[in-house]
DNA sequence: ATGGCTTGAGTGTCAAGA
């Protein structure tokens, strides 16, 4: 099973690039996040026609979540159970003998903000509705954009970016909280690249200086093996891309 | 220089992202 994660920052826009991905990555299921379009206005028969199924929660504007497989998915629910949430986040699923769960983590957008203190009630929400999923099934994968970066040399200035939203102690503590759920970031299992991230600014050139935060994860329990996990960087050197890039694992079961 | 891009909404220019 190749599973993958990208943040697409509107699907109606990078619909070409993802249809374009798909038929060059081949995974079995690629959890997508930030559609930004209401589920009215998914492109269902397009990805279809790539030889996807597609299991999808939108909103107008903001948010929205979506789990594309090449088998169809089963049991799919949306959101966290018992946590009462307008905007659409979350996307779990059965997806080849295995569950995913595809969250798109608040952004907080700064400390002293409102959105921070929501994004920290949401991980916490987060957190024990996973301890729930743990232990209902055997073999659980979490994937998304997180908006955390775990430790410093997920940071590509790690002074700078010191105290800030995205980086912070609370959300470093939340992001280890999950871990010891149980989980392991399946990126840190393998050697990777120094300076590896998935996001970039789109200001000051921040890709080509490689100006970025590693803040999209797969997370996997005990059941699953995992052979390998990457970082696309072909996308986002697309024109018009995404400001993330794609993560992909290869899972054993 | 709290700027710098990109998107969606909507047709002004702002909110939101990270």
């Amino acid at each position: 099973m190749r599973i993958a994660t990208w943040n697409v920052n509107s699907l109606k826009v990078r619909l070409p690039q993802v249809l374009d991905w798909l038929g060059k990555q081949r995974p079995d299921a690629l959890c997508l996040q930030e559609l930004k379009l209401e589920d009215a206005k998914f492109p269902l028969a397009e990805i279809q026609a790539a030889g996807y199924a597609a299991a999808f929660s939108g909103q107008k504007t903001y948010n929205g979540v979506a789990i594309l497989s090449r088998e169809p998915a089963s049991a799919i629910s949306c959101g966290i159970a018992g946590f009462a949430d307008l905007q659409r986040r979350v996307i779990s699923a059965d997806v080849g003998g295995m569950r995913l769960v595809c969250a798109y983590v608040p952004n907080g957008q700064s400390i002293d903000s409102e959105k921070y203190q929501y994004k920290l009630n949401w991980l916490s929400a987060f957190s024990g509705w996973l301890k729930q999923e743990l232990a209902l099934h055997a073999r659980l994968a979490v994937l998304g954009d997180f908006n955390i970066a775990p430790e410093d040399r997920d940071v590509h200035d790690p002074k700078a970016w010191e105290g800030q939203v995205l980086v912070s102690r609370p959300e470093r503590d939340a992001f280890q909280g999950l871990i010891d759920l149980g989980f392991r970031d399946s990126f840190r299992l393998f050697e990777q690249a120094d300076k590896s991230y998935t996001w970039w600014d789109y200001r000051m050139n921040g890709f080509k200086r490689n100006l970025g935060l590693r803040i999209d994860h797969i997370l996997l329990n005990a059941g699953l093996a995992c052979a390998s996990c990457s970082i696309d960087l072909e996308p986002r050197r697309n024109e018009r891309p995404s400001d993330h890039a794609p993560v992909i694992a290869e899972i054993g079961l």
